[in-house]
DNA sequence: AAACTTCGTGACTCAAAGTCATATTTTAGA
DNA sequence: TCTAAAATATGACTTTGAGTCACGAAGTTT
C-alpha cells in the first residue's frame, strides 16, 4: 500500500493555491473581471487542472466564499464566548460582523452574486452542502445566543419568536452590507456610515424587542470598546463609536 | 420643418418594446440567462439595433431596472397620499414595497446585481443619472414621511437622526429581499416567511426608535388591511398578516 | 518490468458580447 | 419631383473567455 495521504494533502494545497489567488484576483478585479487564464498562468497551472478541482467558474467562486465563510465562523465562534451581558455577546456578534466587513471587503459581493439564482445553480452539489454547513454554523451560533438571553430572561416572553428576531438582525446586516457596497445611495454622505450606523440601528431594533438591558440602561459604547480589545484586537480594529 | 416628434415616438417605442421584451426573458431565465441574439430575434430587430439603444448588455439591465422603479415610485407616491396616522403611512410604504415584491419577484435579483461594481461600471452615464433620479426620489418619499413624523411629534426627539432610521428601515428591507431570494436559508421554514416576518420586524424596528402610537397601542393589522384595500387593491395583494 | 491508474496539459470547440462597413430609408432643399 | 445629406438598420465579422478532451507523463500495483 503506498501513501495516499500525501497524495491527499498535495491536492488539498494545491486546491488552497487556486482558492487564495483566485480570492486575490477578485479582490482586485471582482467576480466578473476574474480571468480563468490569468488565474492559470498565475498559479502556474494549466486551465484544465483548475477543472478538476472545480466543476465551473461559479463553483470556484463558491469555493472562495466557504473560504471566507471559514473565517466567519472562527470569529463568531470567539464572540460566543465573551464574559459578559447576553446582549454584550449579540454585540459581539454584531463586532465580529463589521470587523470581517473591513478584513474582507470584497468579500459581501462575492457572497451576494452566489445569492443569484443564475449563478447558485451552476455550482457543485458536493460545495453546496460545505457552504451549507459553514452557513448554518454561523446561523446556529447566533440563534443559541438568542435561546441563552430568553433563558436567562433578558428578552422578555412578549418578544417576538426566536427565529424572527434572528430574521430582523441578519436583514439588518446583510441590507447594511448591500447598502455599503453601492457607491450611489444617498447615504454615502450620512455620518457614521455604514457601521457606526449599523451598530445603532441594531440597538434600536434589540430596544424594540426589550432585550436587556436597553440602550438607555447600560454604557454599551464602553461594551463595544471592550469587546474589540479583548476579542478582535489581533484584526484591524476599525472604530465605529467615533 | 419635418416631424422629428413621430421619429421621436417611434425610437421611445422601440426602446420600449425591447426592454419589455428583455424583462420577459430575463423573468424567465434571469440576466445571465439573457441571450442578445435571441432578443433581437423576439422583437424582429437585429441585434446592432438593440446596441443602438444600449451601449453594453448592463446597460439594457439598469434600463430594465429603471422601468421597474417607475413602477415603485408610483406606488410609493400612492402610499405618501394615505390618510391616517404618520405611523400608518409608514405601514402604507412597507405594503407598496412587498406588493412590489409580488408583482416582479424578478426585479429584485435584477436590482442586486447591479450593485456589484463590475456590473455597474458598464452601465451608461446616462441611464445611472436617470437611476439615481427615480432611486432618489424614492428615498425621498420615504425620508419626507420621517420628517413629517418628527414634525408632528410622532417621533421623540431622543430618536436618533432622520437619516439613520431611514437607513435602518432601508436595510431591513433589502435585507429581507435578499434572504427572500435565496433557497439556501435556514429560514424558508420560518412561519411568516418572508413578508410577513418582515412586517413584524418594522414594528419592532419602530417601536425601538419610539415612533407613536407604538405596535402595543394601535391595532395596526386591521391598519394593514385597510391600507391594502384603499392603495393596492388593484395589485394583486398578498396577505401577509394571516 | 509490464500493466494499470492517476493526473496535468496544450490545443481545441463553442457561445455570446460587441463592432463596423454598407445598404436602406427618411428628411431637407431646390 | 428629384437630389443630396442625414439617420439608422443590419449581416457578417471579430474577440473574448469558459469549458472539453485526447494524450502523455508520472506514479502505483502485481
Amino acid at each position: 500500500m503506498a501513501i495516499p495521504d500525501r497524495k491527499e494533502r498535495e491536492w488539498a494545497s494545491r486546491e488552497h493555491l487556486i482558492l487564495e489567488h483566485a480570492d486575490d484576483l477578485m479582490r482586485q478585479h471582482g467576480y466578473l473581471g476574474l480571468n480563468l487564464d490569468h488565474l492559470a498562468e498565475r498559479i502556474e497551472y494549466s486551465k484544465a487542472t483548475i477543472y478538476n478541482h472545480f466543476s465551473t467558474k461559479e463553483d470556484l467562486l463558491l469555493g472562495v466564499t466557504n473560504l471566507h465563510l471559514r473565517t466567519r465562523e472562527e470569529l463568531f465562534s470567539r464572540a460566543l464566548t465573551y464574559e459578559g451581558l447576553s446582549r454584550e455577546r449579540g454585540l459581539a456578534l454584531g463586532v465580529a460582523d463589521i470587523t470581517l466587513a473591513h478584513v474582507h471587503p470584497h468579500g459581501f459581493p462575492l457572497f451576494q452574486l452566489l445569492q443569484n439564482p443564475s449563478i447558485w445553480e451552476k455550482t457543485s452539489e458536493e460545495r453546496r452542502q460545505r457552504f451549507g454547513t459553514l452557513n448554518g454554523t454561523c446561523m446556529k451560533i447566533s440563534a443559541e445566543l438568542i435561546r441563552q438571553a430568553r433563558a436567562l430572561g433578558d428578552i422578555p416572553d412578549s418578544a417576538p419568536p426566536d427565529a424572527q428576531i434572528l430574521f430582523g438582525i441578519i436583514s439588518l446586516s446583510k441590507g447594511a452590507h448591500l447598502l455599503a457596497q453601492t457607491t450611489h445611495t444617498p447615504f454615502t454622505t450620512m455620518p457614521g456610515f455604514p457601521w457606526q450606523a449599523l451598530m445603532a440601528n441594531y440597538h434600536v431594533f434589540l430596544d424594540g424587542v426589550g432585550w436587556k438591558p436597553l440602550h438607555a440602561d447600560f454604557d454599551y459604547a464602553a461594551a463595544e470598546t471592550r469587546v474589540r480589545d479583548t476579542l478582535f484586537s489581533r484584526e484591524s480594529l476599525p472604530t465605529t463609536t467615533r
